[in-house]
DNA sequence: CTTGGCACTCTGATCTAACGAGTGCCAGCA
DNA sequence: TGCTGGCACTCGTTAGATCAGAGTGCCAAG
């Protein structure tokens, strides 16, 4: 009872806080909520809760600030994402439903979630890791060189030009072609590495050389290639905030920069809940010790093909964005599969 | 003679000024520089300046700031880009010469020029328009699906997926390919839709619809993909000024964001010089008003193949910036063109 | 456990005064 | 004609000082 009302005092100085920016007082609080006590009762949970880490005093006689361990607690107090409403479904289901390839996917959805979120929003392209290989193709480009191209079955492509030192065969190419995509064709990428084993046994002695250049190739296109894209849009949300807030937006613009730092932020997502929500320090990344981020898989249901989501300061509307990253990330799932 | 130490005090105004951020009044000026005239001379010239519309006055007591106009004439003035130190050259090269791919040099090179010029750094993908085919490609993906792949001479690729109504011959895909590839290879982009006119031709009518849907995919990765990829980087730069500056970053990062307003920045190079700068209102890009654009053109020196360049406020270091846009086009193009 | 009352604290807004950087102009000089 | 020193004037900036208001903490009573 008593516990519950704390809980819902703090609820509401986040809730206020989130939409005005200043820090929340006793008094106002009674105003805006019904919360049937006085406001000196109020006052007094707000010690607690002080007490307890929560909430802070910016200064003496200032009102209630959530602490990053009162949003933590807040979010954790929400039990399931809310839906959106049935006009924004459609509206994002029409924006997405437009793409015409991968890259059009991957640019509308940072548009469209940096639009519904007022936030920056992070899109990280479908992951080599987890996907599978649909064909292999080599085609010879010049006497000595040959082209590999590897197409994954989330519709990304990867090429690399292969050297080769004596002139090309166009039936030992041929046949490596047949062989290679007999081996990996369909296979996820994890199982690339022991398809491929023995291949070159099958070959001549003297054409090993090229089929190891394209063996290797392959792997390399395949394991190698951890840089995985992440497209990034909305920054301009970010000058917002500064202009009513002492968050410095330069560290976070220079840490959105490291390609290395966006996949950290889209790589851990939680097990148990579809929405993953880091909040100041939980970010672990130097210079986001402000921000918070909340991200969502998406791809097969239970396995996720990569994630996506938004940065934002700590003061955000957290069930508003948990839900719009929810349903996005939904909507692109339902649209790779479909394709 | 007069006239020249107006210009010089022009220089010694718009140099200052960038270097402090702070208005510069008469009694400095004549401290920093040795103009060899007192301080009431200085303001004589100052007035004059002032009614050409080269200089203002924040408010009355205050000192000079350049205007628009007065940067242009400085910049005008600017009769050649001096060249790099001998050391800048060789971290230049050492940087971008460890590049493995198109993408790599790509992302190393806007690194750089953000780094070298502390600034928000633009550069544009090798455009298709002004490159050439190197090969064609065609694979069949499935029974029904055949994909195309379209190599550029700058080692750009376009991939495009055709479905087909019909189950695909691989005969007639060899065919088609080799003529395909007769037709264009090695023909720039302006004479592609014309070597393609007639092709469909020499195939048996009930192969035309293919050929057809080919060639409009080819005509397609060629002409009409006109979004031409700009990469963008060092956007903490922004963050610097506006915290001793009035200039909102929030228009800029939201013009940075469109692809449309970065294509528009880096098309227009100027003949005559090397390196293309637009200052304020000449940006002609809403949003950018304080701001000054330098770009360069890369690839054959007479004909650039695309641009690079920064965008910063317009009271920046022209000289420096312009001799680093310079130097890192210039060893862009000896990248691109060596390869 | 809740409530009203009250003293206390601290910020932010408003105002004033003094300061100083910088200008414009004028009269004198080469 | 052009340069220079001098001088009055302007105006933004800074530093104090004051005041109102919001908010707290605590206490005693219900």
């Amino acid at each position: 009872m008593l516990e519950d009302r704390r809980l819902a005092v703090l609820r509401a100085i986040v809730e206020d806080y989130v939409a005005t920016h200043e820090p929340v007082g006793s008094k106002g609080l009674v105003e805006r909520h019904n919360l049937g006590v006085s406001p000196a009762t109020i006052r007094n949970d707000m010690a607690a809760l002080e007490d307890e880490g929560y909430i802070t005093h910016p200064h003496t006689s200032a009102g209630r600030v959530p602490t990053d361990r009162g949003y933590r607690l807040f979010v954790d107090q929400i039990s399931d994402v809310k839906p959106m409403s049935a006009a924004e479904r459609k509206a994002i289901e029409r924006f997405l439903g437009d793409a015409v390839d991968l890259d059009d996917v991957m640019a509308r959805t940072v548009r469209l979630l940096a639009q519904l979120t007022q936030q920056v929003a992070l899109v990280q392209y479908p992951s080599l890791q987890r996907s599978s290989v649909r064909h292999v193709e080599l085609i010879a480009v010049s006497e000595t060189r040959a082209m590999l191209v590897v197409i994954m079955d989330t519709g990304r492509v990867e090429q690399r030009v292969i050297e080769c030192a004596e002139p090309l065969s166009e039936e030992v190419l041929g046949d490596l072609r047949a062989k290679l995509n007999a081996a990996v064709a369909n296979k996820p990428f994890a199982f690339v590495p022991e398809a491929l084993q023995d291949l070159d046994q099958s070959f001549a002695p003297e054409d090993r050389t090229l089929v190891q250049a394209v063996m290797s190739a392959v792997l390399e296109a395949v394991t190698e290639r951890l840089e995985e894209r992440v497209v990034l849009g909305g920054t301009a949300h970010l000058a917002r905030y500064q202009q009513s807030f002492p968050m410095a937006i330069q560290p976070v613009l220079e840490a959105l920069e490291e390609q290395v730092i966006l996949l950290r932020l889209l790589g851990e997502l939680s097990i148990e809940s579809p929405v993953t929500v880091r909040i100041g320090q939980e970010t672990e990344v130097r210079g986001l010790e402000s921000t918070s981020v909340v991200t969502a898989g998406y791809g097969r249901s239970q396995q996720p093909v990569a994630s996506l989501g938004i940065v934002g300061p700590t003061h955000m509307d957290y069930p508003g964005t948990m839900s719009a990253v929810h349903a996005v990330a939904q909507y692109v799932s339902k649209i790779l599969n479909g394709q």
